[in-house]
DNA sequence: GATGAATGAGCCTTCATTCAT
DNA sequence: TATGAATGAAGGCTCATTCAT
């Protein structure tokens, strides 16, 4: 609960009282993530993210020397989340296929719970600075090709058909970013459902899993269910 | 040859004084797009768009009226594009399946064959105005609304599993409008084999089609050549 | 009627037949001097003047050198108006007071009736360059001179009383000039009524006139009218 | 004395870098309010509105949204000023002539003596936007119905002879709004001299006040002396 | 440490005017 | 004669960033 409402109205710990400024940092990058998601890097002007945040403006460049760092903070923090939640399927030992599809459900998943790992899909990196922006994609890549390599295992131990990998990834790792675009944080569809949903879509097909299992059997029921709840979302 | 030289500059069309104003128009928006799709369309600005046709800033304005009167243009003709091919998938007779799988086919090929499509996919339209967004996004979500339709056909007709046809939808359509973030136009890929392969991934999943027949063990070969040819694509 | 309608829409001559080119710079000069008056001077642009005659642009500088030169020739004919009008007031042989009424009948009425009186009244000559506002300035200087030295006239005569004649001209000039800011072409008010009543207010005063004649009944009973009818008029 | 300097060079206050943030916003409007009277508000820009105040021009945005908003407020201020000086009318019990009377002394010296007051008769309210347009001009209407008032109830008590109201108001405030055509700061007439007369010549007409009461006498001798002083004035 | 004020650079747009045809 | 196209100059406004206090 106090979780969440520090989520909420993160500037709060300005007023309230004086925090560690560890604290601060992260309520500006918090403030910051929600409005680069909403109205775009470009169009947030540093105004509008320190009267969100109730400070003023040069009190920002007291926590952070540019905007890009800001960005550059999100982008990192979200890569954590993200590779954070991967780190699980590494763990697991299992064939490609499966890791592939742990690996799709642990991004989705990532992604739509932690406002930092939409940064991370939906951000456009364009407006950075070269040395930033290679940063950025250094690491965007890391993720990238973890999943990739999990498809080339799985296409070597026979897991996963002949595909070229690449494109295999891009597919994945597209359908996945896309989320960003059209998921509501109020919305009805938990990142679970969306999670299995993926998982289950971008590993198995429209046909569904080959053998239908008793887990497909559980797959399908929650399918189901969240179709109905879902109803009314989409932009 | 000729034509495609046009089209790489065809901010040349200018140099000659008299010419048929609907080529200059076209000459501008093709080169918008361009730089839309390279910049970002906040981070273009008329004056480099004037420099790159060879002309000066209010010269655009006698084609248009706006800049965004400029990005729309560039949407309207990328839905038209896709909408274009998107059409041929209708007169197959065939069940909701493979009328997914033809439309990812002909979704990705419009995507990377036009760069008026790449715009559609692309395009941040959050930096138009209320009235402008609301007609672009009416457009898109007329395409998002045909492949759902689809989805929804195959699971009644036995031929797509149950699943949320939302949620597939969105996984499909971010799979193929994410091609323009890694697609290089002078890159070894071409429109076919993306498209078929994507149509391939995001319908039969990883496992491939179910019975492997002599059209699969060509599209196999095909993918095979096609990873080789990539190796060094990406961004 | 055809009057009329030569008047409201005066483009109509470029249109329907060739005339010769006199007639088109009239037609100019009156749409022109109707945007002028709406719109001001500065924010008529040339594109619209063009537009409202269904011609060209650079058609337009086939009758007039500058848009400056269109000002000025609506002030001239304002001038000519008005002055026309004013002669009449000169040949009359009577005191300086009477004079001093005629003129305000007469200029008021010069104003209501003619769009280019309103041009000089209305129009801010601080838009001109500096030769053409001397012209201007020259012009309108000569109808003021005309008004003092009546007023002049009648503080030899004795038919005015002791004052400032140039502080006198100038309230008087003022109340007249002001009629094109409220003054509505449409409207109930005609030209003779308004010419009566300012004659009557900026001469006689508000007591009205000291012997109350038979002129000055019919006035007063003109004057009730007026004050019904207008009711509705003023911004 | 030291107050005077400060009002011819308002700029002067910017010079300092810490001062009352109201007195640099009075600063901007007082060199606003010259510049508008002097060149109308459309011809002068922001630009020449800072440089004149050895601001740059992003400074101005510190203070105000908008020339808009600039101007606004300098007619507020105008709109303030006068109504401050017709207040004193109203409490004096008198009769309807009288009473516009007093209007007119009032409302001459405010325009005269303040450069705001001058603001609201002279400044050309079609350049606002709408709903900043309608602002001004219900503003501006309250004053005319003042008047209008006090016409109305001279002809109710007797002391104003029958006439349309509104075309007398007009009449009146007309002459006046003239005024800030042709006065000029430096010059020679003072602020109560043309509220004197535009008083006299506007109530009692060019005959002089029925009777000569040692009032009047007194307000001849003004006038002469007037008249002599102003001599080289007018523009 | 924090703030109100200021700035330089840049962007979109408009407009009177002139070519080239 | 008449026109579609083009331009130079300027204007209003925004924004990331930095002083001076």
């Amino acid at each position: 609960m106090n979780e969440r409402r520090k989520t909420r109205q993160p500037w709060n710990s300005f007023q309230v009282r004086k925090r560690d400024p560890e604290v601060k940092r992260d309520a500006v990058l918090l403030t910051a993530a929600h409005l680069f998601l909403e109205h775009g890097y470009r169009r947030t002007s540093m105004s509008e993210l320190a009267t969100r945040l109730n400070i003023t403006k040069p009190a920002l460049y007291h926590y952070f020397q540019n905007k890009e760092e800001i960005v550059v903070e999100c982008y990192r923090r979200g890569i954590a989340v993200i590779e954070n939640g991967l780190d699980n399927v590494l763990v697991s030992p299992s064939d490609g296929f499966h890791k592939v599809k742990a690996y799709v459900q642990a991004y989705a998943t990532a992604i739509v719970q932690h406002e930092f790992g939409r940064c991370v899909a939906m951000l456009d990196d364009g407006a950075l600075s070269q040395g930033t922006r290679r940063e950025v994609r250094a690491l965007k890549r890391r993720i990238d090709a973890t999943l990739r390599s999990y498809i080339e295992q799985g296409m070597k131990d026979g897991s996963i058909a002949a595909c070229d990998a690449k494109l295999a990834a891009f597919a994945i790792a597209g359908a996945v970013n896309w989320i960003g675009t059209w998921y509501q944080p109020g919305g009805p569809l938990t990142a679970e459902v969306i999670g299995a949903q993926f998982a289950s879509l971008l590993t198995d097909g429209l046909h569904g899993s080959g053998n239908v299992s008793s887990a497909a059997g559980l797959a399908r029921r929650d399918q189901t269910n969240a179709r109905d709840r879902t109803a009314s979302s989409g932009d």
